[in-house]
DNA sequence: TCTTGATTTGACCATCTGGTCAAACTCACG
DNA sequence: CGTGAGTTTGACCAGATGGTCAAATCAAGA
């Protein structure tokens, strides 16, 4: 283990490939089914070696959940209120599908952590998750009084769309054994698109 | 391991014990998170006894995944192509509601499967489950052409109601961990007959 | 070049885990 | 009540797994 220093460009470049390599196991196999065997050779290094970089197995998969948190609810905090209140929630939506189609790894990343009742990020939920819903579930209650939107339950708004967008990812399997050959993306941006303007045009 | 006879009453009340055990267990850690002396002690059974019932801890899941998956598609099967389009989808919505509430174990158990690349139920996918869903979005898509429902695309209709009434089992946490108190089983209804309704009224 | 800290590794360990087995026990029934 | 099939268990095993450590190797600044 390396003294607090600042980190070499050998121990910058050893980090960034085995965490690359975790996200690629754990998202796939989740904590417990992910060894740290696998997660060493996928990042081409030995074991004892990965675990110079990182103190446990435990450590790799919290820094990787917890660097990418931010980027995971990027697109939340987007969510702008002095935009156009339609506008403002289709473009979270694209930029949600985006995410799914661009990272999916991340997104089973979480789901696997959720699916078995987030024992590693159940504080990050009720906390940092929380206060961000509740801020912008807040803007979209302001804009369906004033009658902006459609009037819905704004929490159950924001889990659907969670679901919906993810879900491309989440289940992927599932979905192209469905689709075969066509492509999940080519219609689903349009159709949520339409589902949404729909439910909330005034 | 008995003889293929017929099951004595022991035989029955043990291989039931073991699958509700079972049940709990891999719902909660997936396949490679739980071990048969969890799924043991759950059952109140010593581990040999255990694996008396079932020759292997994959066999017990594959009993159980292969045993709750009509089940599972029940509620889609039971879609009826005379019935009045809307309320029939609606009904079909409100089931899946109703699953993800009474049997959120089971909706885990797929979701744990199915987000890992469903490794141990793929073929299930692609014969069974496609076939089931080719034959309910050709329901669909002659409802659409008969003008009584807006027309979207039909797989991805799907799709988003599997993802969003799932979403409330898979993701519990993150959903009780945003909602506090509130019991997300008292305006997920509501809401989603309203996005249905407003989504495929013509 | 030399030195010192950073990096890498082979060998090793304790524990966990799925599974086996022979022996013991229980139950239903003639 | 005796007997044979059905049931249960303690002891055990082999392989996997997370993690350690001392020794070897490497890299960069003085």
């Amino acid at each position: 283990m390396p003294k607090d220093r600042a980190p070499t460009r050998i121990q910058q470049k050893n980090r960034a490939v085995i965490l690359e390599a975790a996200l690629n196991v754990f998202s796939a196999h989740g904590f417990r089914g992910a060894t740290v065997d696998q997660i060493a050779a996928e990042a081409g290094l030995s074991k004892p070696n990965l675990l110079y970089y990182f103190p446990s197995k435990e450590a790799i998969h919290t820094a990787l959940l917890s660097g990418l948190l931010e980027v995971w609810l990027a697109p939340l905090h987007a969510l702008n209120e002095n935009g156009d209140p339609l506008e403002e929630i289709l473009a979270y939506i694209q930029r949600k599908l985006e995410m799914s189609r661009d990272l999916p790894r991340e997104s089973r990343l979480f789901a696997n952590e959720l699916v078995q009742g987030a024992p590693r990020i159940h504080d990050a939920l009720s906390t940092d998750l929380k206060k961000l819903v509740d801020e912008k579930t807040a803007i979209l209650t302001r804009w369906m009084d004033q009658e902006r939107i459609a009037r819905v339950h704004p929490y159950h708004l924001i889990f659907s769309i969670w679901a919906l967008t993810q879900h491309y990812a989440d289940f992927e399997v599932q979905v192209r054994a469905i689709l075969g050959d066509e492509d999940p993306f080519e219609g689903a941006p349009l159709f949520v698109e339409t589902l949404y303007r729909k439910l909330l045009t005034p």
